[in-house]
DNA sequence: CCCTATGTTCCCAA
DNA sequence: CTTGGGAACATAGG
């Protein structure tokens, strides 16, 4: 579910809530999370976003890790009232507790030793500069939403916005990297940059399981051109958004706007 | 019963 | 060795 807009928005929500407040104690309630070391009586000092991934450091040097694969949330809540359905951890607070909420059951936490170094690739808003991505590019021939979907190149951007990013760059999704131009390079940095920036603007997208850190829905999905919208009229052009499977995943394009060669 | 789902990793075949 | 596809993980909803 959630992609870098929506990890960014619980990250910037939980600096005003929880940054340097005492755990008073973590419960896991699912045991397929593992156990986690005591981190009970840890004070919070910031939390940092990687990619997808969120890290809420603690003051003694460790942080606890998060990956909300599929369907993980977070919830924060003041009064300490029955557990919400699905919950699979919860972490308290003298003023309120937070819970890692996830049907799916695909969500990870894991607690980190010191500064937690993810292999990931650039982040796409904390590095302004994507000017790197036409230079790794070269060196293969994936089709450009599988590349800009690997986490290891850029970090962070998902099906949704792969789907968006190059339906506002005018790009076919199957088009091969090492065929795109510098100028087409340049629109899909612009893209990218423009719709993730909105994204967190809007505090994500909720087509179906989002919620932000209060449980309010994200506005984006009233934003979406091509996502989810098969069959539709393009709002650029009228033409029918098409549907089709890369990588296994649906994958929504306008065959008018995002035409190119190489591409099915 | 069928298919779909905002993610990642592993296995296997080419 | 590399790449690409599919399955797996587990659950809900149409």
């Amino acid at each position: 579910m959630p992609e870098l807009p929506e990890i960014e928005t619980l990250c910037r929500q939980l600096r005003q809530v929880i940054v340097g407040a005492e755990i008073t104690a973590a419960c896991i309630i699912d045991a397929k999370l593992g156990t986690l070391t005591d981190i009970a009586g840890e004070t919070v000092s910031g939390i940092r976003r990687y990619g997808k991934t969120l890290a809420i450091e603690l003051a003694g040097n460790r942080s606890l890790v998060l990956h909300f694969r599929m369907t993980g949330r977070l919830l924060w809540q003041h009064t300490g009232n029955g557990l919400v359905p699905h919950t699979r951890l919860v972490v308290s607070f003298p003023h309120g507790r937070l819970s890692l909420i996830d049907p799916r059951r695909f969500a990870t936490v894991t607690v980190h030793k010191k500064r937690t170094s993810i292999p990931l690739g650039r982040d796409p808003l904390d590095d302004g500069d994507l000017s790197c991505l036409e230079e790794m590019a070269q060196h293969c021939t994936p089709p450009i939403k599988t590349f800009l979907m690997d986490q290891h190149r850029i970090a962070g951007i998902g099906n949704i916005y792969a789907c968006e990013i190059l339906h506002q760059a005018r790009i076919h999704p199957w088009r091969g990297v090492n065929t795109l131009s510098p100028d087409e390079w340049k629109g899909i940095a612009e893209a990218t940059r423009q719709t993730l920036t909105r994204a967190v603007a809007c505090r994500g997208t909720s087509v179906s399981d989002w919620r932000d850190l209060f449980g309010k829905q994200g506005e984006y999905q009233g934003h979406l051109r091509v996502y989810a919208r098969e069959g539709a009229g393009c709002y650029r052009c009228g033409e029918e958004i098409i549907r089709k499977k890369l990588n296994g995943r649906g994958t929504y394009y306008c065959p008018t706007c995002q035409r190119s060669e190489g591409g099915q």
